[in-house]
DNA sequence: TCCATTGCATGATGAGCATCATATAATATT
DNA sequence: AATATTATATGATGCTCATCATGCAATGGA
């Protein structure tokens, strides 16, 4: 009964829910406008608040898109790896630290792109806890990818390097065009390798 | 020939950027307007462009305040402990990964505070060379707070270090609510201290 | 004491935002 | 084939924002 058929009705929604998980990650939250987010789906502001109650709820969407794109992402990975958990931890950490993860914001890690926008007592809702959720998904993998020979990782030694990764990578952000802002990922990359 | 006279108005200047020192870290560049701003301060929007070419220039005074405030506390820091490196080294990374540093958004590390808001091609100008100054003047008392018994930590570890400090209290703060949240700053804190 | 200067307040401008109301026209159902 | 349904488009609402224009009134120099 709608303007088009149930089926592409259904392509449109995760069409904004693609496009929402690409570009809040790279613009931020308030960077990305309703009416700018439907028109890069190919439709008009007026089409998003039949799909979506509100922009949280859309929020809420994109952030679980991204998430589980990453968990099955490593999950592939870690699968390519069993047999040497050594090399994945290295594999891991280099591409991790690559400048070219610094410029993806849109396609790479969901915990630094977002931890930024995420933090403050205005997305203490449903956003926070997609976000957690997310990242405990995510932790959940990274326990394996950084366990080398071990089957899995201590906590500890998760959160912590996870910790390293994002902050030399957002770091990294915040400081693009200036000569420290590849030092930032080519430290955490020599310490985690090395050290 | 003003309404107020000379010294009030330099000082009305100062009242405005330290209030934009605590509220830009606090709630973000895009949380803090200029009416919102200048009512912290005691005046009217009108007054701003009196005082500042524009909000962008603002931000990049309020961002060398909040780390030139750091710096200066950094620099008594070391002087009390000049002859236990140990000691200061310890004490730095207790107090970083306090959870009361992740709600103290305002007054806590600038580094922390504004990474999320200065990343992004839009801040790519002003703004972002005085948040990479002041990050380089800060790195410099880090160099002798990590240094431990050493004279200065080596630069790798230094930034290693400030990654991990900096992505687990962004990631807590992320997280706030969370169970996790609390795991990030303590990990941090343990393998910094143990590991 | 007088007057030019100027810091501040009031108010306007135009843009962009999230959200809602309504109309349209194509689809599902009958 | 007729009709009820509904995804989408157009457009409006009320808000907030950065910035600019104008006027006032107190000050500091004469």
């Amino acid at each position: 009964m709608p303007r088009v058929s149930r089926k592409e009705a259904d392509q449109h929604r995760k069409n904004v829910i693609a496009a929402a998980s690409r570009l809040i990650p790279e613009r931020g939250i308030d960077g990305v406008s309703v009416p700018a987010l439907m028109a890069e789906a190919g439709l008009t502001h007026g089409a998003f608040y039949g799909q979506f109650a509100s922009k949280e709820a859309l929020v809420v969407a994109a952030c679980e898109a991204a998430f589980a794109e990453k968990c099955a992402l490593y999950d592939d990975f870690v699968a390519r790896y069993a047999d040497d958990g050594e090399a994945a931890r290295a594999v891991f950490i280099k591409r991790y630290t690559r400048p070219s993860h610094r410029e993806a914001r849109g396609e790479g890690c969901p915990m630094a792109a977002l931890c930024g926008d995420v933090a403050g007592p205005e997305r203490a809702g449903s956003i926070r806890a997609a976000f957690a959720g997310g990242m405990n998904r995510l932790l959940e993998r990274f326990e394996r990818v950084l366990g080398g020979k071990r089957k899995k990782a201590p906590r500890d030694e998760v959160l912590a390097t996870v910790s390293m990764l994002v902050g030399s990578l957002v770091l990294a952000r915040a400081t693009e065009g200036q000569p420290i802002s590849d030092e930032f990922l080519s430290s955490a990359r020599k310490v985690l390798l090395e050290g």
